[in-house]
DNA sequence: TGTACATCAGTGAACGCGCGTTCACTGATGTAC
DNA sequence: TGTACATCAGTGAACGCGCGTTCACTGATGTAC
């Protein structure tokens, strides 16, 4: 049996973070399908044979970052759209969660963006798995909320799946605002703005839908 | 001063479209940012530094790209958003119209959600251009309607914009329809259906959003 | 605790290959008279 | 219409460079006794 504490585990984890890392930050302007092992391994400083050890191809280095970049979304994501006295606070709350977590991981964000229609397969079908999670547990906490009664299930899902290509856009739209000219915290105001408007049609769209 | 009809000229147009038309299906399964100059001339058949007689770089051809991806869709847009006696219709028409163009364009079509958010910034920024474009026709045609009377145009823009993502977005997924396994056509009428009736959320949004 | 052997993350040299770009060129097309 | 010259789209050789992948290796860590 191999131990998963050892040193040369620990070693071995902490070049692989290495990897990944450099990864993600040349990906900041590049595809995933230009990105080169040699450059991944030059940035981390170690020989760009030891990418073997870690990683099949820079496509598996991609489909392991979209693990990293939605895989600790889910909780985050629940608590996002989970029913609320308020509406229009739930709204408010989403939007700056949503701006939060733009402003900590911006590359991760941008890189999922980039992907999820980008050149390489796997990593397209991995984010394409990720958000089918999200919107399967969108739609459960949907399906909690006194308003989805007498709801269909593929209502549901189609309001799921509104919400999170929502979500992607505003969290999109935030990250624009980071690399925009002019004045940023202006950019971010107004980005955060027409997201909640737009926020708040889907929800007025949504109390209306049986009538 | 110089013909813009000679033989030259033509003979000179139509290679510059033979390499926009290689690139383009070579772009099919890669982004731009990894396509190189030489496979695009090797696909048409020309010497490697013919390229340069038509565009300075591959993130030049892709701009070119996305005129022609874009540039001609305004007519088509204005009209899928005009007023329309009954909103049903209109949203029928509207995804039928889409699912025609993505049908007939696939490969403009991919490209566009694929470099919208790709890592070549002046093939983004020409994008974001069109879209804005886009948005702000959306928008004409929204305060043409009746149902828009007391909207600001703040709420008209917040509108317009989310017509447009949703337009992309559900071009994308009739485009996830012609790759994905099992029966195409089945495949197809779910998308529609789906489509459908986001847009029909949206429209009851929108109908009661001064409630 | 000490010893002998096994594992395996990272190394470094070597390979063949395709890349973008430069340059002087060719020869068909265009223009002036 | 014919001639002499200018233009310029496309050529082909050459360049230096970085790429992904292979291979046998080293030496620190892990394991058995």
């Amino acid at each position: 049996m191999s131990h998963t504490s050892g040193v040369r585990q620990a070693q071995k984890q902490k070049t692989r973070q290495a990897l990944l890392d450099a990864a993600l930050v040349l990906l900041e302007d590049q595809s995933l399908s230009s990105l080169g092992l040699r450059e991944v391994t030059r940035a981390v400083g170690v020989a760009p044979t030891a990418f073997y050890r870690h990683f099949r191809s820079t496509a598996d280095l991609g489909v392991a970052l979209v693990e990293e970049a939605l895989g600790s979304l889910h909780p985050m994501i629940r608590a996002t759209v989970a029913p609320d006295e308020d509406s229009a606070e739930r709204i408010a709350r989403a939007v700056e969660l949503i701006a939060g977590h733009v402003a900590a991981h911006p590359a991760h964000v941008r890189f999922v963006a980039r992907e999820r229609h980008g050149g390489v397969r796997p990593v397209r079908d991995a984010i394409r798995e990720q958000l089918a999670r999200f919107a399967g547990e969108v739609k459960d906490e949907l399906a909690k909320d006194p308003v989805s009664r007498g709801w269909s299930e593929a209502d549901l899902l189609m309001l799921a799946g509104l919400y999170v290509d929502q979500m992607l856009a505003t969290a999109s739209l935030f990250l624009e605002t980071l690399e925009a000219p002019g004045a940023p915290e202006e950019e971010r105001r107004r980005a955060a703005e027409t997201a909640a408007r737009q926020m708040r049609l889907i929800s007025v769209g949504r109390r209306h839908w049986l009538d």
